[in-house]
DNA sequence: AACTACAGAATGAATGTTCATTCCGTAATG
DNA sequence: CATTACGGAATGAACATTCATTCTGTAGTT
């Protein structure tokens, strides 16, 4: 709608945007929401800490904001180009590749998300997103099961363990756990896929 | 060496200890440490604010105490009596049978324990604690992969995801997202099980 | 047994600190 | 020159911790 002149205001304003954004992530994903100060985030940002309310209301709509970007940047790298014709193990691998490639690219944004999951002060919007991460994977794994594909138990269990097992594997490699990661992340999409699939089905 | 009589006042003061160690609980647990305040502990307790820091010497100290308590607690349910005689299999039954009671019985202490873990704020003590909840199964898997018996993947992956799904099926479980928590747990415990060993083997 | 005096446990108002948020003088923009 | 954005000191609320005081169980006295 409006786009004529990038006003050199507006490219400063965008920039100081995303630097306070990246700050409050990091520290955030650090420290947690209520053990973070906001002249913290103002001070690594390299703003002044007003300059923050100049960009969010208040502490809570800035980590919402936060939220939803990691969030969206998970949703893009999940599902943008998404082949849905491939196999069921081709659409597995697809999805392991794509989380892997995330958490690998991302480990700060990984790790806010992972630990903010369902914080109380999430509103409305960010319990929405949260949803667009989690539903092609619900479908996906409907879907295997209706044609018995994957185990005959619930779900939600299932997707509870799978995820549970893959935030595991990122966070044993964010504390420096494993000797070779990339390796290790490589064999975790087997045992995964093992955990998903009916017994003796290869 | 001393007790002869257990007075009045020792009594109390039990008592108090526990009730604050209890509330502490709670509340750290459902807001995490940042998020709770000293004398909002008190209040749940029923004591004076003052009263806490008779019993413990700040608010970091408080929640080291919380932390040694339940993890100790976690390690009875896990380790007392246990048959290191059985068969892998069993044995695997017995620490997915004790953990799933222990996430069972005391829910606020296991989520507090997930909720807390590698807390910057955690002490020696806390940290020490850990490993020995870690030990044992740590040593299982070490011996089971000697033996053929689990995958031959490096053993802190396969800890890290075990744990991982575990804790995300008791997860879903609080969240109220599994319509049989028990049929759910019993599957559970075969899907990591299948997660663990060689595949091919049953 | 009834009474008194004492030690130390409990209390919550008071204290100093930290924090989220606001305000205002200054600088940059158009 | 008029507007808008900025930084960071200022503000007031909330917090962790302290301390002067009250309360209570215990031991000693009659």
């Amino acid at each position: 709608m409006d786009s004529p002149p990038p006003s050199v205001r507006a490219k400063n304003a965008e920039a100081k945007r995303d630097a306070i954004l990246q700050a409050a992530l990091r520290l955030f994903a650090e420290q947690g929401f209520h053990g973070t100060a906001v002249p913290e985030v103002s001070a690594a940002a390299g703003v002044g800490a007003g300059t923050i309310y100049r960009y969010f209301e208040n502490k809570e709509a800035l980590v919402n904001s936060v939220y939803c970007h990691a969030k969206r940047q998970m949703a893009a790298y999940l599902l943008d180009d998404f082949n849905y014709t491939a196999s069921r193990r081709d659409q597995f691998h697809q999805f392991w590749e794509r989380l892997t490639r995330f958490a690998q690219d991302h480990p700060v944004a990984f790790k806010f998300l992972e630990l903010q999951d369902h914080a109380p002060y999430l509103d409305e919007a960010s319990k929405k997103l949260e949803l667009s991460v989690l539903m092609p994977i619900w479908n996906f794994c409907e879907q295997a099961k209706a044609e018995g594909v994957s185990r005959n138990i619930p779900q939600e269990a299932l997707i509870a363990m799978m995820w549970g097992a893959f935030a595991g594997v990122i966070k044993a490699q964010h504390l420096g756990y494993l000797k070779d990661p990339q390796a290790a992340l490589r064999e975790a999409e087997n045992v995964c896929w093992d955990m998903f699939c009916r017994p003796g089905a290869s």
